[in-house]
DNA sequence: ATTTTGTGAGAAAACGATTTCTAGAGCGAT
DNA sequence: ATCGCTCTAGAAATCGTTTTCTCACAAAAT
């Protein structure tokens, strides 16, 4: 026995179909773009299409066509479930309506994401879904683009681009006021010092604290592994720590979650945690995590069909979708001091 | 004030940039591909490039050059962290080498990974990287494609092809042996229908369990909401159910505590849990999940040589890159009965 | 019966780059 | 001084399709 030996398929082209089939290259293209071909033209050569085991070459056909049927879909960290989730529903939507996806990373760097930016140019894609990084979302937000372009999650207020954002500012008042009404009246916050998004979620959670008389501290956190950490350990160990903590995503949530757990704090009992970001072991965790969940499915669909309609109408006004997020209210985010409080019932 | 009007960039081409420079186009390519040229030559061709704002047209240049600087990576399930970190490691290697990655998610649908293989072809690609399902890898292994491939996660055994994967009987032996040294002797194992991995898991599990005279229970579960909480619901409901726990993959791990959970059982007191794949959210669970932790970077670093290699030698012999995993045992595996011993310990 | 209209198929142009081919220039060796 | 070699730059061919152009033929309208 031995392996199938390559046979050179040699590289067959529309010109080979078209001999086999005895039409001309013309007739071929027009058959398998399914335009009007007499029938039994259309059998001849979809026989020899089988027989030769054609597969067209997609350079040639955007080069001449013109259209690359292609969308670029850059996003800020592909390992964030957020960007995973809005990814897939993105990504199914293009593939049902025959576009073809191109993913991108940009790991939060504005010189990768403006890198992808041109090469989406090059590409000369049909448009392109931009989750974009803070300085990033304010070069993307001012220079014009070549190709239709929405951004999602993080969006510069100012400018006029089409965006689909989550309700921030909302969201983040939403998850103070949730705390408040457990008793917590001191409240710290963790927000991301890179994305719009986190500067946004500050400002909600900010207003919503004063609003409250509540006593908040907020702090922005550099992207990197351990600074998270650093920011809890530090705000913890203070003379009077808060009661309560508060994540500006679900990374954040995660690297708090390891912070309190390096420093022999459990959640609720000795601190209660909240945040942003739904993901599935969060319901296993400090007797399941209160977040705010992002409706995913509908962002992807909502960026979709804006990036459409963008596309057929190039000259529209841009709009802006602001969407709302669902807390989703679990035990991490009880009343403070319930631990003593036992403690106390308990001893005496 | 007015928005910047679409000033119709119209398109501008190698042949607009030689006309500023006052070159031919062939200089301007040859300067573009960083070759020889006056330097005085280069210096105008660089400066028309910049005034022009010119980008190539990479759909014609991989026409006439006949070479994309593109790879496939297919992978059965974007969403699960395990192929996004895979995915991470191949996009850094593959962007850093000056190549291009189509990024593509079947779904564990054997169709979609035929039609994305197809696609592959079309696109001309330079190689493709791919995590299979188990129908898609037998087709896969069997039939041959015009382009280099090597296959990751999950092979045949038999086919010759380039692959990388985990030594998925020995692992799934060495947590079988853990858990047996750690006192349990009734043990159910789930895994994956559909993959070849959770078959070789299977199988390492099932010689590992009788060799060491354990009362093992395989399952195998198939892919879909609810069916792993089924499986568990079943399994614990028996008259003798097993002390220990083993899931097959991350993915797995989490349905089947949520199952547990569903059932008001906790992990370690009332059942123990080990199984694949570590993410960080498990540390915080169970007191820390017993898992096989896989060198995700490795996986991605070998599969990117080896298909650089197949490049350069397409008929070279099929190679198989066995990877070890690490044992990560934390508490989740503790032994049996210790929530028993405990109350027996402290009520008398 | 003749002109108009419409339709389908082949020939040829075009898409935008790279590569090959050709020619001229520079330079060292005989 | 001539030959031969290397090297650079422009002209032209080329990659594999789709699209436009052209024409023949058939059906509809006058």
């Amino acid at each position: 026995m031995h392996l199938v030996e390559n046979d050179f398929p040699m590289a067959v082209g529309i010109k080979d179909v078209a001999k086999v089939a005895q039409v001309s290259p013309a007739t071929v293209s027009r058959v398998l773009a399914g335009r009007a071909v007499d029938p039994a033209m259309r059998e001849r050569v979809m026989a020899a299409v089988k027989s030769t085991g054609y597969r067209p070459n997609l350079a040639a056909r955007r080069l001449r066509s013109r259209h690359t049927n292609t969308i670029g879909l850059i996003v800020a960290d592909i390992r964030n479930p957020f960007f995973t989730a809005v990814s897939r529903a993105i990504e199914d939507i293009a593939y049902s309506r025959g576009l073809r996806v191109i993913l991108c990373n940009t790991d939060e760097d504005p010189e990768r994401e403006a890198m992808y930016l041109q090469l989406m140019q090059e590409e000369r894609v049909t448009g392109v879904v931009l989750a974009p990084s803070r300085a990033g979302s304010e070069s993307a937000g001012r220079f014009s683009t070549d190709f239709p372009m929405v951004l999602i999650d993080r969006a510069v207020p100012g400018a006029s681009r089409d965006c689909v954002v989550l309700d921030n500012e909302a969201m983040a008042a939403g998850l103070v006021t949730h705390l408040h009404e457990q008793g917590h009246v001191r409240i710290a916050g963790l927000f991301g010092a890179l994305s719009a998004t986190g500067v946004q979620r500050r400002i909600g959670f900010e207003h919503a604290a004063a609003a409250l008389g509540v006593d908040s501290q907020a702090l922005s956190v550099p992207h990197g592994v351990g600074e998270a950490e650093k920011a809890v350990a530090a705000v913890m160990s203070g003379p009077c720590p808060p009661t309560a903590l508060l994540a500006s995503n679900g990374v954040m949530l995660m690297a708090v979650l390891r912070a309190l757990h390096a420093l022999g704090l459990s959640v609720p009992d000795d601190v209660a945690l909240a945040g942003f970001d739904k993901e599935d072991w969060m319901e296993f965790v400090g007797g399941g995590l209160t977040v705010i969940e992002q409706p995913v499915e509908e962002i992807g669909r909502a960026a979709m069909s804006m990036l459409f309609e963008r596309i057929d109408h190039p000259d529209a006004a841009a709009r802006r979708v602001v969407l709302a997020g669902r807390l989703v209210a679990r035990a991490s985010s009880s009343p403070p001091h319930m631990a003593r409080t036992k403690i106390q019932e308990t001893n005496p």
